[in-house]
DNA sequence: GTGTGTGAAAGTATTCACAGCC
DNA sequence: GGCTGTGAATACTTTCACACAC
C-alpha cells in the first residue's frame, strides 16, 4: 500500500475512526457546540476516550489539559489528518442502479471527491446522465485516463468484468480503486485498494446469528 | 454481539476471511478443481497460508496432510461454519436506488438469504416492485415485523431517518441490522449490528493518497 | 478538580516453524 | 517429499493509569 513515511506509523485501524470522528464532530458543531472531551466523543461514536486520544496523538497534541478539544480545531486537524484539504477526482465505473445510487450520494463532493466522469459498457446507457454528467462508453477509458488525473477509481461493474477493469485502471496509473463488485479484487501493482462486499457483509451476520 | 459460546472464541477477523475463502472456493469448483492447498488458495485470495490454516483450525480439521483440502468438502464446512446451511430472511428498508440495487443483487438468494418485504416512506414509491414485490409503507413495518420472521434488516434510507428506523426493527426484535446509511449507528440493545460507510472509505483512501 | 497525552500492560491477531501424517 | 495442524514467537491494537497542564 503506497504511503509516506508519516503514515507507515500510523496503525492501520486508526485510519477509518478519524473519519468517523470528524463526521461526529460535523455533526456536533452543526449543533452549536463549541467544545468535547474525549470521553463525550467517545460516547457518541461508542468507543473509549483513550482509544480516542490515542489516535490524535499519533498525529499531535490538539487538546486542553483539564479542557478538552475545540471542535472547530478539531475538525480542521482530521480534515488536514485525511488529507481532506484539498479535493480528489474520482471516476465511477458501472452506471448501473449501485453506481448511479454512488453518484447521488451528496456527501460526495462536500468532502471534497469530485466526481468527474462515469462509464459503462452497455450502447444503451451511454449519454445519458446518471449523476456524474453523460456517461462515457468504457473503451474510452484510457484515452479518458490520459487526459484527467484520476485518483479514485469506483467500480461498480458486474463481478465478470471487475477484475480487467481494476487491471485497466491501475495500468494506466490511477492510484487508488474502492471495488464494489462480489469479487476479492487483487493486482501485481502497489494500487491502493479496498473492497465493500454484500456477500461478505452478511455472512458475518450469518455468522453471529447462527445458534 | 449476540453469539454462542462456540463462537465466542472466534477471532472477529477470521469471520469475513471465512466468506472469502468460500467465495473463492465455489469459483475454483465451477473450474473443475477439485483438491486445493492452503498456499493455492492464499494465492487466490491474497493472504499466506498459516492464515488459512489457523482460521480453519479453530473449527475442525478440515485437510489431508500432504495433500490439501477437498474442494467440496471445504464449501460445505466452510457454509457450516458461517451459519449458510439454513436461509435467512432478509428485509431492505429504503427502496431508493441503493436499496433497489442491492435488492436485484442476485448473489442474494443464492446463499440462502430471502429478501421478504422492501419498505420506504414516499407513498410516490409504496407498491411498486424494486425487486422485492411491492413496496411496503414504512407505517407497516411494526405490523409486517409482527407476523413474519426477519433476521437482518438492510438500511438504505437517508441518513436522517436512518437511527430512527433502526430503533425500530431492534425494538421489534429483529436480532441483525447492515446499515449502509452514512451515520454511525448504535443501539443499547444486543443487536449484531454492521455499517457499510462510502463516506469512510473514500476517506481512508485519501489518507493513504495524500503524500 | 478536570481532562489530555502517553508510557506500560494487557489483550488480539498474524506469522513462523516444525512435528506428524499422507 | 509435501502439506496440514498447531504451539511458540512476533507483531499489532486497545486499554489502563498517572504525570502533567489548564
Amino acid at each position: 500500500m503506497a504511503q509516506n513515511s508519516k503514515k507507515l506509523s500510523i496503525p492501520a485501524a486508526t485510519v477509518p475512526r478519524l473519519s468517523q470522528y470528524l463526521r461526529k464532530l460535523q455533526e456536533v458543531q452543526s449543533r452549536g457546540v463549541t467544545t468535547i472531551s474525549s470521553r463525550q466523543l467517545a460516547d457518541e461514536v461508542g468507543t473509549n476516550p483513550a482509544q480516542i486520544r490515542k489516535d490524535l496523538s499519533y498525529f499531535g497534541e490538539f487538546g486542553i489539559r483539564g479542557v478538552g478539544y475545540d471542535v472547530d480545531r478539531l475538525i480542521a486537524e482530521l480534515k488536514k489528518c485525511l488529507g481532506l484539504n484539498r479535493s480528489w477526482n474520482v471516476i465511477i465505473i458501472g452506471s448501473g442502479k449501485l453506481g448511479t445510487a454512488l453518484a447521488l450520494y451528496r456527501g460526495f463532493q462536500r468532502q471534497g471527491f469530485n466526481l468527474i466522469g462515469m462509464f459503462d459498457a452497455d450502447s444503451n446507457v451511454i449519454g445519458k446522465d446518471r449523476g456524474a454528467g453523460a456517461v462515457l462508453p468504457i473503451t474510452d477509458l484510457e484515452k479518458f485516463l490520459t487526459g484527467n488525473e484520476v485518483h479514485i477509481a469506483i467500480v461498480t461493474t458486474p463481478s465478470a468484468a471487475a477484475q480487467t477493469v481494476i487491471d485497466r485502471v491501475v495500468a494506466a496509473g490511477v492510484p487508488s480503486v474502492l471495488n464494489f463488485a462480489p469479487i476479492r479484487a487483487t493486482s501485481s501493482e502497489p494500487v491502493i485498494l479496498r473492497q465493500v462486499d454484500l456477500s461478505t457483509e452478511l455472512m458475518t451476520l450469518s455468522f453471529y446469528l447462527d445458534k
